[in-house]
DNA sequence: GCTTGACCTAGAGTTAACTATAGGGATTAT
DNA sequence: ATAATCCCTATAGTTAACTCTAGGTCAAGC
């Protein structure tokens, strides 16, 4: 089973315009080709596209990714380089989710700042001593 | 108590570019200067921009968050958007979190995969059939 | 056999958010 | 009083990740 470019777009919610410029930036040396130069996808070629799209998630840009297809491509040799990058990833990730949490936290005291301020008609309820917001 | 540019620089943990940019966008109206020009930032200054590196932590663009700064500086009669503004951003904070975690559940199987591969020496022990990586 | 629509490449254009440079003024240290 | 160090504006340059356009190929349907 094989599917175009298009198809591929559509159901990783990306563009046709990103998937070639992924292609460009040397993120799919795997994806084969008719004669004719259109592009094949294969399943597999679906799932590594995932897994790219979970990696940008992370904030990793496009010339690491590169990076790490290249590994990918060298095998077990490199197995070793692979496994530290997911670990990197991981600290990475878990730093992000702290980051989040915090955010979460000033925006839930937002929330209720605004509530409050709602409900008294007025933001003086807070006595923000000459306070910008 | 005041601050100079670079001190305030130094605590947020960013550039005095990025200052100076943010203020030319109109994000920090509320800033003081001397009869010479310079900016003179007080302790409710640094906690807007506290305020503002937080929505922007949550991808909202400087332009958004200016209309923010605006509707702060309109009074009272902005409450509620101001109030509907958290709660959207409270929205997409979640939906964040909840993406971050899918990341982190790929992140942490690719590490059990390649810890494994190494453990064996070869990602064969996968019997990935005909996998990118 | 010709039109339609999806595919292709190369390369130019876009956008956000800085980042840096040039040129100049004010304040502090020696 | 002069050199160093901070501050300022205006404006040009950078970067990543697309996004779009132009010009062309190819397979299918009428």
């Amino acid at each position: 089973m094989t599917y175009s470019i298009s198809e591929v777009a559509k159901e990783l919610d990306l563009t046709v315009y990103a998937l070639r410029y992924y292609d460009k930036e040397g993120l799919m040396p795997f994806v084969e080709r008719t004669p004719s130069g259109t592009r094949l996808f294969k399943d597999s070629d679906i799932e590594a596209l995932k897994i790219i799209q979970c990696l940008k998630s992370t904030g990793m840009p496009i010339k690491e990714i590169k990076g790490f297809i290249e590994w990918c491509s060298e095998g077990d040799s490199t197995l070793q380089q692979r496994y530290n990058m997911f670990l990197e990833r991981k600290a990475i990730v878990e730093a992000q989710l702290e980051e989040l949490n915090k955010t979460m936290e000033i925006i839930n005291h937002k929330c209720n700042y605004y509530k409050t301020a709602l409900n008294a008609g007025t933001e003086d309820i807070h006595n923000n001593k000459i306070g910008n917001f």
